[in-house]
DNA sequence: TCATTGTTTTGCTATTTGGCAAAATACGAA
DNA sequence: TTCGTATTTTGCCAAATAGCAAAACAATGA
């Protein structure tokens, strides 16, 4: 029952890197080929194909070929919510941390 | 808006790590104090003090000192569902596995 | 005050990771 | 088959990470 640990820590290291997460938030959207991907991470070509397998690896995303390219696509469903889930709780962070600001700007006034 | 993938990218890494997530699922049942999470993760009490400070820095967990012990609990709600829903994803990729060797087991008769 | 208990920080390795470039592989077209 | 395009793998280096041990910091009680 390790191995359940094992693969969830797996999992969120495969999501804890910006290149990966970038690629994974454009996946939410559908799937893209390698050639299309590279440009939106902005890294060369064999980095983003080791991100790519990683995250395969892992089981967070599975992919295709279809003639000389590459597909990869979201495998894993829980994804997408849990970061819409992120980005609200991120939200309402920076406002508080905004109000945290204005209220000491006041107390230095 | 990069600070957002940043952030996003600095939860999921806090949580890439089976010590941490370990942590993180005994605290999903409630306050813990470091403690009684040093025994359950079975690592030095300086290297767990670094998880959980990992942790907090990255918003997963906040904690409270009542006395001289320090209290850790979890602040992302996001996270309990999301690890169901990994379960429950790794439980079915589990029994496809099974079934994959069991269909595996029988061609080798 | 001083000693004790609980926790964090610092200092130090060993290991892992991310990056690029170059070589290797896969596939379709000429 | 040979060429060209798309992708992965390998080799290497620099930077980040996890671990323990020892030192430093609270907070409480004697």
């Amino acid at each position: 029952m390790n191995k359940n640990i094992e693969a969830k820590a797996k999992i969120f290291k495969a999501l804890g890197h910006p290149s990966r997460l970038v690629i994974v938030e454009a996946l939410c959207e559908g799937e893209l080929c390698v050639c299309d991907i590279v440009p939106l991470v902005g890294r060369d070509i064999s980095t983003v194909s080791k991100h790519l397998s990683l995250l395969k690896e892992a089981g967070v995303l599975k992919h295709s070929k279809r003639g000389t390219n590459v597909y990869y696509s979201l495998q894993m469903e829980c994804v997408p919510g849990f970061l819409s889930c992120l980005n609200n709780f991120l939200g309402k962070n920076l406002e508080s941390q905004v109000k945290d600001y204005a209220s000491n700007s006041i107390k230095r006034l």
